[in-house]
Order: C-alpha cells, then structure tokens, then sequence
DNA sequence: TAGATTGTTAATCGATTAACAATC
DNA sequence: TAGATTGTTAATCGATTAACAATC
C-alpha cells in the first residue's frame, strides 16, 4: 500500500484526524475537499496535508480536489479500520471499566471480548456483554480465542509481568494505560496512553501562560 | 527560568518521563544518576538528555553526573509541581468518574474539588470527597471558587459550548477527554488526550506487524 | 593526577514548507 | 480556455546526534 515502508510517525498520527473530520464533512452532506480546506479544519497546512496523503498514493484530482468518501475510505483502509479486531481489558478498574464503555470503539469494528480482574467482587459481572474473568485463567483465554488487541489498565507493579504474560500467549498489540514503559520484544506494538505526562505538560503550559 | 521562552514541545514531553525515572531511582535509594543511565533507561539518547535539561540550566557536575533529588526536585519545579492545584471535572460519565479516582493527581499537589454533569440521578453523589454538581449551575461555581485546570469528559456534542462558557469564566487550562478539537481564545491551553487517534494509531502499527 | 561526565558547539538528519509543473 | 488544485521536487527549518573542551 505504502510507496515504501518508511512511514514516519508523525504523518501515521495525522491520519486518525484526517479521518475524522473526512468523517464530519460525510455527515454533513459535503462530498468535494481540498488540501486548503483540511488544513483550515485541522490546523496542519496544506502542504503538509498533500505530503502526508501522497505516501499512500494520489487520493486526489488535479484541479478538483479529493472526493470526500473515497479519502476516508482509503485512508480508514490504510489505518486498517476495515477489519474487525477482538480486544480484552486486563484490570477492570476505573480506567479499565470506562475502556469497556469507551463508545469509540464503535467507529471502528472493535469488539471488547472480555476483561479480567483478581477482585472475586468483579469477576462474573458484566460490561456491555463482556464477562469479567479472573485472571489466573486468561492465559487459557488466549490459549482458546483469538485477540487482537489488549488494553492494560492494571496497576503500574503488576503491568510488566502481565505483558510479559499475554505476550508469551500471542498479543501483539497493546494499548497501555498503566504509567509505566512495558520492556517488550521485538515484534509487539506498545502504545502508550501515559496520563501522568499528559497532565504535567498541561501544568507546564498552564504555568507558563499564568506567568506571561 | 528557562534560557529563552521557546523550549520545544518535544522538550517539554519528554520531562515527566525525567520526572519518573528520577522517581523511581530515589525509591530505590539511588543517590547519583548519569545522562548514559538515564538513557538506558527512558530510551532517550543521552545526548539528548543534556541537552534538553541545558534549556533550564547545569543541572549536572562535570565528571560525576546528576544528583538525583535535586534533578528530579529542579524538573518537578520547571513543571510546576511544586505548586498546588485546584481541578473540577466536567461530565461525571465512564471517563470522568475514571478521571475522579485517578490517582495520579496524589504524586502531586492536585485536588479534584468538583465534578459537574446533567444527569439528575448522579447529581448529589461525591467521589474521593468530591460532590457532582449540577451543570447548570457550573458558572456561579467558578465565580465563587478559583479553579485551575478544568477537564472535559463530556459528549463531544457539547464540548465546546461548554469549553467556551467556563473559559468566559477564566479557566485557562483544559484537558480535554472528548474527541474533538476545541477551538480556544488566546492565552487558554488545550491538552487533548484523543483515545480515538490512540487506537487508530495503535491498530496502523499492529497491521504493520501482521503484514511482515 | 587520571578518569569520567557534563555543558555546549558543530554536524547531521529528518520533517515541514515553499514553489511550481502537471492536469483536470 | 482559464482557473484551480494536486503531486512532487527543492529549499528551509528545526530537532537530534556527534564531538570535544571544560572541569569535577
């Protein structure tokens, strides 16, 4: 799909916004846009904009601009949100619970397939069809379902081991929320959702605006 | 205290990753740190790590290195954690309810002091001390009280009418939780944690894996 | 002192922006 | 056709890395 594998990841993280205001205009009945018109909605300049989209082809018409639909849909195709993906939530904790509700899972053809937790209160109980497991037994889980995507939201003195754990059974793809760097090998995709320095940058800026 | 006011945001990320290790090393009772060891362990070239603790002063002794305390206590003051916080929550759904027992706000001087949402059933109810408000009456709160960072968990149908109205009442720091660009007046801050652009990004680099 | 490691300047690398020919 | 806008190359800008003098 890629005119070479050296995507960088600053243009893979433009994407997601390109699709989502390609997203809003589609709902709002606009079929025709442009690198300008992009670039006034999310604030990268066209330029960049027409860079980023020609590392996966030419989307776009000389002269016209690019159609709407069909630049979501190639670009939802090169995220991959054509396909389906079983995701599992270990830790059902706060954050692990609000993963579970997490409606943006539905923009896409993600399924949470189940959680697991150790606290006997919150095995057996359900989120929006998912059981809560124990999960001394997720590794049996992964030994007989298919997952794609594992979303750790357990505490940060558990989450390396447990990993290290789902790791050995086949995960290759981990959306992590625990405010610690997994150590993982080679061939596993850690993205990491650290709030902590999401929080501590805003203050920075917060402080600096407060001070000028 | 910086040497000019335009430290990159690069830069500026990469502190509380500092922050934490320099933690977790004077957890462990380690009293002297390196660029080299703290580049084993954040990832970071240790050239980089000079550099970018230069922008805000020597913080290191030639020939021996970091002082651990200090250089995590000098970092924590650039950030602005040794100052304190006042923090409301605005939509008391599956994320903001995540974000009132987040305990990240305890490694510094945070303070969740109200949450806010329509919904009648949960108005009246506390979490970790603090009361869910009725939204309505958001306005009269913030012109009785002074509050510093206000975080958006709302449906992004309402997030920027509700964006703007708290900002008329002097907010200046946002961290936004909804999927969607607020659009801000100068001299206000928006760290958004877009989970949707996570996840896409998340499910771009697991496809990658897959197809090698 | 010798060894180690910072602070800082210079070199390199990569990402963004500008420019414009191609073409609808 | 004239106007508009892409696709793409070249120029610029900024961030990272390398190198090394300063010095503890």
């Amino acid at each position: 799909m890629e005119k070479n594998g050296k995507i960088s990841s600053a243009v893979i993280r433009r994407l997601p916004k390109y699709y989502r205001y390609l997203g809003e205009l589609k709902r709002m009945g606009v079929n025709k846009t442009s690198s300008r018109e992009l670039s006034e909605m999310t604030g990268f300049s066209a330029s960049q904009i027409r860079q980023d989209l020609n590392n996966f082809g030419g989307f776009g018409q000389q002269g016209f601009g690019y159609d709407v639909e069909s630049l979501r849909f190639e670009i939802g195709k090169i995220l991959g949100l054509d396909k389906k993906y079983k995701v599992i939530i270990v830790g059902a904790g706060n954050i692990g619970e609000a993963i579970a509700n997490y409606t943006g899972f539905y923009e896409a053809d993600y399924e949470v397939v189940s959680l697991f937790d150790k606290n006997p209160k919150l095995i057996g109980l359900s989120i929006r069809n998912a059981v809560i497991r124990d999960i001394d037994y997720i590794e049996e889980y992964l030994k007989a379902e298919k997952v794609d995507i594992a979303v750790i939201c357990t505490p940060k003195s558990v989450c390396q081991q447990i990993a290290e754990k789902i790791v050995a059974c086949g995960i290759k793809a981990i959306w992590n929320f625990a405010p610690k760097d997994l150590k993982m090998p080679e061939g596993v995709y850690v993205e990491n959702v650290h709030l902590n320095e999401s929080l501590f940058s805003l203050t920075y800026y917060y402080n600096k605006l407060k001070g000028e």
